[in-house]
This record gives C-alpha cells, sequence and structure tokens, in this order.
DNA sequence: TCGGCGCTCGTACGGTGTTCGAGGAACCTA
DNA sequence: TAGGTTCCTCGAACACCGTACGAGCGCCGA
C-alpha cells in the first residue's frame, strides 16, 4: 500500500465514479457497504480486499474497477460513516447546544464504529458528508460571533477534541479483552498500576485516593465535562471581544 | 499482525527485557532508537522488520528475540519519543504556565515525528516516558486546584485536544507532495476547494471572505489559539467552584 | 451479425509479520 | 580442561497482504 499515491492530484472526489450503462453486478455504494459491514466485525485489521471480495461474492480484485486503492475506498467508508451524524441546522438551537450535539454526535458516530479511529490520519477530510458538517459548523460559529480566522481555529478546536478523545479510548478498547468490561480490566491491570504508581509521586498519591473509583461511564463523563469547559472558553472569549470592541 | 494478540496480561512493561549475560550483538534499547531512525526517514509504512534488520547489520528475524512484536516494538518506540517532551516540575511555574509548556512540547515532539500520531491509537500509553509525563500533569492540575475525578478529565482534556489536533494536522502533510508548502498545495486545490464551497452556504462564504489568506503557519496559531481557550475554560471551571464553596 | 466497451476475475509479483529450529558462541560447573 | 547449559543469531518457510495485468465474458449500438 503506497499509501501516499497520488499527492493532491486527482483524489477520489474529482474523479467520477464509474460504471455508466450497462448493469454491473457490484457498485461504489454496495462495496463501501459491505466494507463497513466488515469493519463493524472485524476491525481495521480485519479488513482485506479479498475478503471483501469473498463477502460481495465477488472475485479477489473486483473491487478495484470501482476503486483505485485500498486507502481510496478507506476515504469513501470514512465519508459514509460521517454521513451518519446528524448536524442542527443552524439557527435551530443556540450556539452552545448545536456546538455540543455536533461533538457527541459525532463521538457516539465513533463509538459505533471504533476502526474509524485509526482513519482520521490518512487523509483530511473532504467527502460530501464531512463537508456538511464543515459547513453547518462553520454556518453555527459564525453565527455565534467568530469571524475570519476564528471559525477555522474553533472548528478545529472542537473536531479536535473529540477524535483526539476518541482515539485514546480506542487505544484502552483495543488493550482490554473482548468482553470484557473497563471495570473488569483496570481490576486485573491493578497489581501492575499499584506497584507503578508508587514510583510516581503526585500520580501514587492521586491513585490511592481514587482507586476506588468505577471506571465503567467515566470516559463518558469526562467527554461531557471537557466539552463544557471547551465551550466556556470559547465563550467567554466572544465575550471579552465584545466588550472590548463591539467592531 | 494480530495487534489484539495477548490483550492486556502480559505487556512490554511488565515483562523484564531478554538478555543478562554474555556480550550481545544487539539490545533493546539499539533496536529501537535505529527503528525510530527509519520512521523519522521513511514514515510509519516504511518500517518493516526485514529493513529494520538490514539497517542493524543483522539477519531480519533477529529483533524478534528482543521484542514479541511488531506492535510492542512500536509501544517501545512511542515511549521513547514520549522521553523527549521535557514538562516542568511541578511549582516551577504557575499551572497555567506549565499546562501550556507540556502542550507545545508534546505537539513540537510529534512535529518531529510526525509518524507517531498513527500510534496513539493502537495502546494506551503505559510506558515510564509517558508516566512520568502524566505524574507531572497530576501534579500541576492538583496544585491547580483540581481534585478527584477532575484531575484525570482535565489531563484527559489537554492530552486529546493536542493529540487529536496533530492528526488532522498529520492527514493533511500527509495530502500533500513533499517537499511542497501547505501555501502551495492549497493552491493547486483551490479550483476543487472554489467549486466545492460554492454548493455549502456557509462554508462558501466563510472561503470568500477568507480565501485571502496564507495557510502556513495557520496551525501554529490554531493550535495556540485552542490551547488559551481550553485553559480559560478550566480557568473559569475553577473559579466558578471556588466561588460557589470553598471546600 | 459484428465490433467495442463495461465489467469480472484468475494469476502472478513483490512485499509483509511471524514461527521454527538448527547452529554457534560464551558461560558455569566439574 | 571437558561438558553441558544457556543465550543469542538467523535462514527458511508459512500465510497473508495490496495490486498490475490481461484474458475472457456478456451486453449494446450499428
Amino acid at each position: 500500500m503506497p499509501s501516499n499515491a497520488d499527492p493532491l492530484g486527482q483524489s477520489v472526489w474529482t474523479r467520477p465514479p464509474r460504471s455508466r450503462g450497462a448493469q454491473p453486478a457490484l457498485s461504489r455504494t454496495q462495496i463501501v457497504r459491505t466494507a463497513i459491514e466488515l469493519l463493524d466485525e472485524k476491525g481495521l485489521e480485519g479488513l482485506s480486499m479479498r475478503r471483501l471480495g469473498e463477502r460481495l461474492a465477488a472475485g479477489a480484485t473486483s473491487a478495484y474497477w470501482y476503486v483505485a486503492t485500498k486507502d481510496e475506498l478507506l476515504e469513501l467508508v470514512l465519508d459514509e460513516v460521517m454521513g451518519e451524524i446528524e448536524v442542527p441546522e443552524v439557527g435551530a438551537t443556540d450556539w452552545r447546544a448545536a456546538a455540543t450535539a455536533l461533538a457527541h454526535g459525532l463521538r457516539s458516530m465513533i463509538l459505533r464504529h471504533p476502526w474509524v479511529a485509526g482513519l482520521f490520519g490518512v487523509r483530511p477530510m473532504m467527502g460530501p458528508n464531512a463537508m456538511r458538517m464543515s459547513d453547518r459548523m462553520v454556518g453555527v460559529l459564525t453565527a455565534a460571533g467568530f469571524s475570519g480566522l476564528d471559525v477555522a481555529y474553533a472548528s478545529s478546536l472542537l473536531m479536535s477534541h473529540v477524535i483526539g478523545s476518541a482515539t485514546m479510548e480506542a487505544a484502552w478498547k483495543r488493550s482490554i479483552a473482548p468482553g470484557m468490561s473497563v471495570g473488569e480490566s483496570v481490576e486485573k491491570l491493578r497489581p501492575y498500576i499499584d506497584e507503578v504508581s508508587s514510583r510516581y509521586p503526585h500520580y501514587g498519591a492521586w491513585w490511592r485516593e481514587n482507586r476506588a473509583m468505577d471506571p465503567d461511564g467515566l470516559q463518558e463523563e469526562g467527554f461531557a465535562f471537557a466539552v463544557e469547559r471547551l465551550l466556556d472558553g470559547l465563550q467567554l472569549w466572544l465575550d471579552r471581544r465584545e466588550k472590548a470592541g463591539p467592531a
């Protein structure tokens, strides 16, 4: 997988999908949907072009008529699941509610398809669904009072946070046995954590005071907390700027 | 690469490194350092066990005596570069300055080794260097007035943001031809962006007003902006809580 | 009826991570 | 000094992977 093949230049989004006449057995959307099925079942490493062909009841390399490369398929897949996120219309609610909904929507999509966490770093998201989301986000932020580069900054702040926390959560999920809860895993790791944290003063002290906590649901709460702080920070900036000079 | 091999249970950090007697030709640290060299030169996809063996002037599979699996090697590599980050001592400065330094330190490490962005999702960071960083962070946040779960929330907020924005930046860097600046790439993409953004009302409007911006250095500024907002949000929360009930 | 085109897919190439086991070199013990 | 044991190296092989290529199929317009 060259993966840096065709940097810039022609991308999936500029080239029209193949197949216009006849009645082909496969289609781009069918391929993408089947790929997502496979990914949901077996994760990122479980998707190979051969397996995809098998599941499509087609030859191992048949998908290559519709898709130039595996990376390109993943790009399409990423945009497809981005389409699952519902973003509130601009003006439907205040900007805080809209941003909160967007953040939680993105997060729950990632929890539904944990493998996407590994896809964000591959290519910038330029597909139609990602664009639709950006569009709404820009609308919401502009209406809130951001302008110029601030819009890009604020929107990138929101996205970055969700993607980052999803990445870290995915790392956790990966390292625990499937079917085991986070709590049970922490329980098994406890001796190691005890041993290690005793060597680090601050961490150790914190751990001793908080070892009784229940780790399940902690990610969720932490995410909600973070979104609130983050929006507070943005709101504060808006307030300060308005007070200083209302343009 | 099973990659889910040995979920939990024994990890690199619990098992002592091999080789105690004799004078072996290789060593864990040498392998890790050479791997980083290779990664810096050719990126994540450029590192294969065979190439690593070659560069070590050793057999293709010799490294497997010191490292159980490629994933494990990557875990060691990740922790090694985490060691490059210098974190201010607790109490050396106020917590805002410390957190800012930590965020920028982590970010510049990632810019130095862009391939790490693809490693954060693999396993939770539990190596000694990552732990040292967490330790400092916990110390700083506790001194600032956070306690209990808030510490974990706030620290995860900081880390998530840096990792998320690094991931997105890596995606961008990957899609542009090597040696080309961001500005030049945007220039080449301009017709496509123009065409696309015209179909999205808010995004299009924003783009028309801001198409003249200089994209180089924008990431840097956006990052600094985000860190400020984020710390503002945390500070505000501390203030509010203190006012409500000073424990 | 006959090209030509859209589409499928078997085969093959050059990689990948990892297992296995034969072998060598250095050490401890007798 | 001899023998045995343990540590370490590495060539060969296995089961995969992404992808190029081109032969061949069936439908369509002429």
